[in-house]
DNA sequence: CTTATACTTCGCCAACTAACGAATTGAAGA
DNA sequence: TCTTCAATTCGTTAGTTGGCGAAGTATAAG
């Protein structure tokens, strides 16, 4: 019970839901979805620790940069919970716009997606 | 999404989940779910107001009593997501725990078990 | 070694949530 | 009609959550 409510809650917030969905592409830096959310740096790295937490997402350190990834065990219990998620959201105007963007934020020379918002 | 996080909103609470549970078995009237929670009524009419406007209950009024339930229509949306919610508790001990109290709960004759909360 | 960079952690605040008891509603029963 | 009673709504309070900017950390570049 414990464990479940803890995965419900990490789903229930649109932007963790947003970077759960965006993640189905492939792993991104934090940097690009920074630039999807448009929410501060401090408020991204705090979603993406409670995903993490509830086993949602995994994360690689590379150099400078940090990637987040979906569960690379396709056995993980994760995926039960993620497979519900992408089913109920797979039509949603919003995840659509999203994926929209996103493919645009993946062109994005990482080095160049950076300095946007250093500000 | 908005429906979406509505809905995991919903099943993020512990309380909540264990009225889903419960409801499992069949339609309950409100006075046995408060003896299952052991909260105030006013606590757990709030609990049934937000499952129902998630379309995850269903409430029905009979005389002096409500009873709720889970959606009579198998193809309600809402089963997709009762459906997860009970593959993922299905081995918890607090579901089984409030299963064994619950059965008890059904066996008290209603009119006796709403004296109990009066006080 | 020093500076810059890409996050993360910390401290704070406004908004929300779950809990309660008190007051209200609406259906039965006297 | 008047009362009783199951349940809901209202008002309050303590605790949680999501947001931000500032400070901290670890790696890369100079």
């Amino acid at each position: 019970m414990n464990t479940f409510v803890k995965t419900t809650k990490a789903i229930s917030d649109p932007n963790r839901v947003r970077i759960l969905m965006a993640l189905r592409a492939g792993e991104l830096c934090v940097c690009r979805i920074i630039e999807l959310l448009q929410l501060a740096p401090s408020t991204v790295s705090k979603h993406l620790t409670i995903l993490k937490q509830a086993g949602l997402i995994e994360g690689r350190k590379e150099g400078r940069w940090m990637y987040y990834c979906l569960p690379q065990d396709p056995n993980s219990r994760a995926w039960d919970t993620l497979h519900w998620v992408f089913q109920s959201l797979e039509s949603s105007s919003d995840v659509k716009d999203d994926e929209v963007r996103l493919a645009k934020i993946i062109k994005i020379d990482i080095e160049k997606l950076c300095e946007i918002y250093k500000k």
